[in-house]
DNA sequence: CGCCGTAACTTAACGACGTTAAGTAAAGGA
DNA sequence: TCCTTTACTTAACGTCGTTAAGTTACGGCG
């Protein structure tokens, strides 16, 4: 009696339509432009369809956000083969803002935006674990930098390094998100800037021989 | 006849008012809160009331925001007299993270959210005068480090080292307007945080031997 | 004084939004 | 064949930014 797997599996594929149409206008148009109805009109439903698959809109916009995080681990997994912990920082940086770059709208959800608190664990993505979890990453890539006795002296906390680290690079990718098209200033190319970041990082956090 | 100078100091009050209700929700209740109708309710004005002043809401916001430009400014332009470039930035460093973390409401609409590009010389803020200009400052400073010598070599271009600067402190701000809530990461004191971002910059781009 | 234009304001309304309540139709098991 | 469950739609509510139309008060001018 399968009927029931069918019905299942047809739920989720609705699921999934209604989740790739949101990201479609996400990405082509930015999150105002998200909108209960124009996602149902995308798919062919009615606008109150959607709330039979998610709870509200937060609900669909965080599960996009969720699988750009993953997205982001994995993309981070893939540089985890790298020996040296400083070049691996400095491929992670490279690999980070690339993402952000290139993925603005995504970026700005997932970063520069503020959510509510995120209740439970029923989010997607598994904290702690370095292939899910670019964060976890990046903290075990300082230690292992730290316990290679490559930092300055001085410098031992690899939660407060990698939060530094991160917030270097991203004051990169959202400077440039928020205000690129502000005539405020000459703004260097964004090769430019993150290239100068991660290079005045890591020689802020590196001994002095390197 | 001081009937006309009357009507305009009485018209420039109510437009003082609505200023003022609007940076009171702003700043309590956040962005999201700054509702036409609750600024009018605020001052006992119909909400229409409010567009015989501004032509929309964003003006509204984008007028806060101009003289919060000017009040980083001006916070900056107290620095200015320090002697001693890199000290200077260091002092600057503090004063900017200080301003944001004091002020993340303002400093979320100042920073953090894209604007439609600023058509004219409508804004308030004079650019290139460090006295209002925050940028100026920044970059007039490190254009003296630069003449001074006391930049690692390689570093010249002044823009490009004061946007990645700003940007190296602007993540430390950003990321904690954004994510302190989030139990993602184990967050570091906000002290920590941008006392060591200041520090990794500024050995960063100094010369090995300071 | 009395009219009249004008400026400041209000009331009413429009269209769009997120979301909920109530209704409908189909499909599958008994 | 009926009945329950499921998937959906239609209608509606309250809120939003904003516009159009109406009202009231007041200073200038005959």
């Amino acid at each position: 009696m399968g009927t029931k797997e069918r019905r299942e599996r047809e739920r989720a594929e609705v699921r999934e339509k209604i989740l790739e149409a949101a990201r479609e206008l996400f990405v082509s148009e930015g999150y105002e432009a998200v909108t209960m109805r124009k996602i149902a009109d995308r798919i062919e439903y009615s606008p109150t369809a959607i709330y039979l698959h998610f709870k509200d809109k937060e609900s669909v916009l965080r599960e996009l956000c969720d699988a750009d995080f993953i997205a982001l681990a994995k993309k981070f997994a893939r540089i985890g083969r790298i020996a040296d912990p400083i070049l691996r920082l400095k491929k992670a940086a490279h690999a980070y803002t690339d993402f952000g770059l290139e993925n603005p709208n995504h970026y700005r959800l997932m970063f520069m935006t503020p959510h509510p608190p995120i209740d439970k664990e029923e989010s997607a993505v598994e904290k702690g674990n370095p292939e899910e979890d670019a964060y976890a990453f990046l903290k075990a890539t300082v230690e292992e930098a730290l316990a290679a006795g490559r930092l300055r002296p001085g410098l031992d906390d690899a939660d407060l390094l990698a939060q530094t680290l991160w917030a270097g690079l991203h004051g990169v990718v959202a400077l440039q998100i928020a205000k690129a098209n502000d005539p405020w200033c000459d703004w260097r190319s964004t090769t430019a800037r993150s290239g100068l970041m991660t290079d005045v990082l890591v020689r802020g956090i590196v001994r002095g021989e390197e």
